[in-house]
DNA sequence: CAGGCTTATTAGCTAGGCTAACTATCGTGA
DNA sequence: TCACGATAGTTAGCCTAGCTAATAAGCCTG
């Protein structure tokens, strides 16, 4: 494997190159029948997680809660979100994918990322093995 | 190797989450003079290509020429971009990065990176040079 | 039970995208 | 040669997606 020695100083500005041009292209790409990324980002984690609290969607996204609040808010004018009182405390909300919602994510699952999912298979697979690696390691970068 | 064959339908996924998240992560970290990182992309092309027309910087940033006029312009203000007229074509207009420009661009060349850059010396070697090699494989495909 | 913390929202700002429409210029074919 | 279509850039106007500051409501604790 003969280490090539990544140096971070130098790999920074070229994944974040990367990262900036692909994420332009993937938010050009928006099929998703009117929702975009953010959106649909924020109903899939609602959903995954099952029920969530502003504040924690807002946490799981990595946005401000006021910046979460107008996202829920345009789900909700499209009957995706539900929102039900919390049981003990009347400041929190419980926000979760309503049944409308739940169908738009199965609806969309395969649609939404068409033009990604073209690109990747026209990789080899090694080049798609590396792909997979790095996500996850990028997942856990942007969690740190 | 035991090739683990990753179907791009779900890799497709997985990766334009990873890099929603990471991008709005070093968004988040701008710490470059007020320069924001679509501001800067701009201007490294700018640099890196000597002399563009907007609709050549537009193409290279993969946006609209209308978006690259308010770039352009940002920029401008901060008389970071110089602008001249074509030697032929009296409706072209020719960019390039001013001295000012020069010296923001090398002034902040280490700096803008160092959220990142910290978070990628954290990583293992071999965590390191997968994210190289993927790095070369998302610029093509935003190319793409 | 007063006062301070937490949750969520509202208000208001900015950047960064887009399309449509306009102006100026260029180039070409009748 | 000149009229007309194509091209370059901008303007206008819209939207999403972020942010901070301020507010309202509710919780908790000394």
């Amino acid at each position: 494997m003969t280490a090539k020695r990544v140096p971070p100083a130098q790999l920074a500005p070229q994944l974040r190159d990367a990262i900036t041009r692909l994420n332009r292209r993937v938010r050009q790409a928006r099929p998703v029948g009117d929702l975009t990324v953010t959106q649909l980002s924020a109903l899939t984690s609602l959903r995954l997680a099952g029920a969530l609290t502003p504040r924690e969607l807002a946490d799981v996204e990595r946005v401000q809660p006021p910046t979460m609040t107008k996202i829920v808010a345009k789900l909700e004018e499209r009957g995706l979100v539900r929102r039900t009182p919390h049981p003990t405390d009347r400041r929190q909300v419980i926000l979760s994918a309503s049944e409308g919602g739940q169908v738009v994510l199965d609806q969309f699952e395969r649609v939404r990322d068409e033009w990604l999912a073209h690109r990747l298979a026209e990789l080899t697979e090694s080049d798609r093995e590396t792909l997979q690696r790095a996500s996850e390691i990028l997942q856990q970068l942007a969690r740190a």
